[in-house]
RNA sequence: GCCCUCGUAGCUCAGGGGAUAGAGCACCGCUCUCCUAAAGCGGGUGUCGCAGGUUCGAAUCCUGCCGAGGGCGCCA
């Protein structure tokens, strides 16, 4: 499987350092290169080229590389054998997990991601949220660990308190209600509110209701809530977003933990009342965080430490990931240092948040209508399956959405990701699609496709071999760092090694072991491929 | 005012102490009697925003400045 960390070690073992071992910046630099002596050379007073040649005739690696070489001030190059690498691919082939390695530890991991709100259309803010935690979630879940997602929708506050007196006054019945003209009727409602007072005040009741109990509110929020998730789960499903109705958390779940962890705060200390708010004060912020707001009711920033409570408490969990608006990074760090200060969330938990940037439209703005309004998510995926179908559209948006560092806006170029030529989405299920059609073709013509892989003569499947070899190495680091765009990237390396193994080795047409080999080298790529669009939540079809 | 993110090729972006800074797009060529040419190959570009500093070595780390965006008590 992969072999840096049996690199490392053993260069640690002859170094005494971590070798800090990476791909070589050139084919012609081997297979992996280490600048260890250049570090080493200062501590030991020594020349690096001298300790260079030490650690080469030190380290016992004769078994894996051809001959090591010192190359310039004092680099050593390292170079597998051919056969290293064989039994490398060979042992990926023989692993059900295709080298991506299981969890050591296992953590119950906690993703907060898509978070729509109920009686509204959901738009392109909520896809990337959508895609980047489906994305945590495969990979997470890849590696053996349980992921609980929870879908944190907006489906309590003050809205609701505009709703429901605006489906009152205009005579609805909410069982009946589209969610098209729910979105519509969202809009008439917060136009009403600001313009009337006399309305605003009836709304304003009319939360205290809801939050109250008050059975005639709950039929109607009932009902809101009900049309809105169907929407949802058409969404997802459209998507194909692994999120379903037990991942709903909304915000009126935690209507009942609110006064209690309000309680806690004050009786604990964490929280104290400054200008008739209680507040969490935290280093290092020059805002509190407001628990209970002076006209006494609770705001988000209760709601999410609700949220960590529950999350770390009955849930269990060992990791919190949470997938929003880059804006909101600023709170969750304050919602994290209250957590911690409040013994909700203990150290041995990591807390992280991961912002996404904004979804641009060709103006470089941010994507609106010609109205206006934020673009509904339909509208935009309706637009790529105008284009082609559904498998290559979806694969196309996603995998632009997570081929840039997340934290980025990013221009939504339908033009540009639904191409099948550069770094796109239908570039690599095209890579995949013909991988299929070698193996389709062995097998109509019945040739033996081998479960080793023996020989590599030619550079191009040797590149390849290699690639596929740090499959499980990148899956683990992008678990680690959150970081889906380095998964894109290695894909699409693989997928160019594939064209270009496709393109220098004939398979069918070759003979013995060579043959075998290469169907082997087939088979381990098109897993490594599908398995990796996989985890980006991204369809792999045998054909296209 | 304080804080955060970003500034790399004409464009979109990787790279976050190591060799001559890389991809894709666009542009110009070349390659299908051969497993999908939706592909591959070749062709050239950079004051890595600016200025200092640390280091044997800086696009990368530190400081300051410039520019873009964002966040900062009762919205989420």
């Amino acid at each position: 499987m992969s072999y840096v960390s049996e690199l490392s070690q053993r260069f640690e073992a002859a170094a005494g350092v971590d070798p800090e071992l990476r791909p070589a910046t050139k084919p012609q630099f081997g297979h992996f290169q280490t600048s260890v002596a250049l570090r080493l050379a200062k501590s030991e007073g020594k020349p690096p080229r001298e300790v260079a040649q030490r650690i080469i005739d030190t380290v016992d690696v004769a078994d894996l590389c051809e001959p090591l070489e010192l190359a310039g001030p004092g680099f050593i190059n390292i170079r597998l054998t051919e056969k290293a690498i064989a039994d490398g691919v060979s042992a990926v082939l023989a692993d059900p997990r295709h080298g991506v390695p299981e969890a050591a530890e296992p953590q119950r991991v906690v993703i907060d991601y898509s978070a729509p709100n109920v009686a509204k259309s959901m738009h392109v803010g909520h896809l990337r949220s959508t895609i980047i935690g489906d994305a945590f979630n495969r990979i997470l879940t890849a590696l053996g660990h349980t992921v609980i997602p929870q879908n944190h929708i907006g489906d309590w506050g003050t809205q609701f308190g505009q709703l429901v007196e605006q489906i009152l006054e205009e005579g609805i019945d909410a069982g009946e209600l589209t969610l098209a003209e729910a979105d519509a009727l969202y809009k008439r409602a917060s136009a009403h509110f600001k313009a009337d007072e006399e309305f605003a005040t009836r709304a304003r009741k009319r939360v205290v209701a809801l939050q109250a109990g008050d059975e005639q509110t709950l039929q109607i929020w009932r009902q809101l809530m009900a049309v809105s998730k169907d929407s949802f789960n058409e969404a997802y499903e459209r998507l194909g977003v692994k999120l379903v109705d037990e991942d709903l958390a909304g915000e009126s779940t935690y209507n009942d933990d609110l006064p209690v962890v309000v309680a806690e705060l004050e009786q604990s200390g964490a929280a104290v009342v400054d200008d008739g708010a209680l507040c969490i004060f935290n280093e290092g912020f020059n805002a509190p965080l407001i628990i209970r707001k002076s006209d006494g009711g609770y705001g988000y920033a209760t709601t999410d430490l609700a949220a960590v409570r529950r999350r770390v408490g009955p849930l269990h969990a060992n990791r919190l990931i949470y997938v929003t608006d880059v804006r909101q990074a600023g709170h969750f760090a304050q919602v994290f240092a209250a957590a911690r200060k409040a013994d909700y969330l203990p150290e041995s938990v990591q807390a992280q948040h991961v912002g996404y940037g904004m979804v641009l439209g060709p103006d470089g703005r941010p994507y609106k209508t010609r109205e206006g309004k934020a673009l509904p998510l339909t509208a935009l995926l309706d637009s790529a399956e105008e284009q082609v179908a559904r498998p290559i559209a979806l694969a196309a948006i996603k995998y632009a959405d997570l081929s840039n560092g997340i934290n980025k806006d990013y221009v939504f170029d339908l033009v540009r990701m639904v191409a099948t030529t550069g770094d796109t989405g239908p570039y690599l299920q095209y890579a995949h699609a013909r991988i299929c059609q070698v193996l389709r073709k062995a097998e109509a013509e019945q040739i033996h496709v081998g479960d080793k892989v023996l020989e590599l003569p030619e550079p191009a499947e040797q590149a390849l071999a290699l690639l596929i070899t740090r499959f499980g190495e990148v899956v683990s680091e992008v678990a680690d760092t959150l970081q889906p765009h380095r998964l894109c990237g290695y894909l699409y390396e693989l997928a160019g090694a594939v064209a270009r193994f496709y393109e220098a080795c004939p398979v069918i047409k070759s003979e013995g072991l060579v043959r075998e080999s290469r169907l082997a080298l087939c088979v381990a790529a098109r897993d490594a491929l599908a398995e990796g669009l996989d985890m980006l939540g991204i369809e792999a079809p045998d054909r296209m």
